[in-house]
DNA sequence: AATTATAGTTTATAACATAAACTTATTTAT
DNA sequence: ATAAATAAGTTTATGTTATAAACTATAATT
């Protein structure tokens, strides 16, 4: 029982873990603050989020704050439970 | 303090961080057992074992058992260091 | 009116993971 | 004795990724 089960590549990259691990914690998160909390750079944390997305990990609506964009995001039911088991998988390599 | 640490990128990948999870639990280890515990190709264990030996966190044996080559791995000091470091890092996105 | 700042997106590139092909030697079968 | 198959890897090729750099568009400031 101590098999290494694959891990979903999609959550096995640190930017994109710490915005799941982030997202999980919050209703809803605007970029900018997700990019200083992960402390990535815009473009990267732009590629990320597009892949979540596409995923189906979080979803993220384009709005305006006054005259500037605003993008918000937040996770799905299914990016949770993609992390629940990427974690739950995880946990057998470093345990 | 939920700040998300840069993961070492050496250990943040699948088969590497299964090669130092199984070897973390040995004194040592043989290639062919290795590669059978983690269900990877031969071609892809012995690069990642190469960048883990070169970063001086497994050291790597070759000699001969009979008349067939066999190649033997065991975790360093630094890459138990190493390890125990990353799960601490990480930790701090999957809790 | 120019410059700087905000909020991102798109493109380019270097590193990576992986599989496929290859090497060298050893058994086993014909 | 020779050919085929197995063992134990290594090397090379290729497609993906992560990331940074460059760019776009608008707004605010000097």
């Amino acid at each position: 029982m101590s098999d290494f089960k694959p891990l979903d590549p999609l959550l096995h990259s640190q930017l994109r873990l710490a915005i799941i691990s982030l997202l999980i914690g919050l209703d809803s998160a605007e970029f900018t603050f997700i990019k200083e909390k992960t402390e990535s750079t815009a473009g990267n944390l732009s590629v990320q989020l597009d892949k979540l997305q596409n995923a189906g990990y979080i979803s993220v609506t384009k709005s305006f704050r006054g005259k500037r964009p605003l993008t918000t995001c937040s996770i799905t039911k299914v990016g949770i439970r993609a992390f629940e088991e990427y974690v739950e998988n995880l946990k057998k390599y470093i345990e």
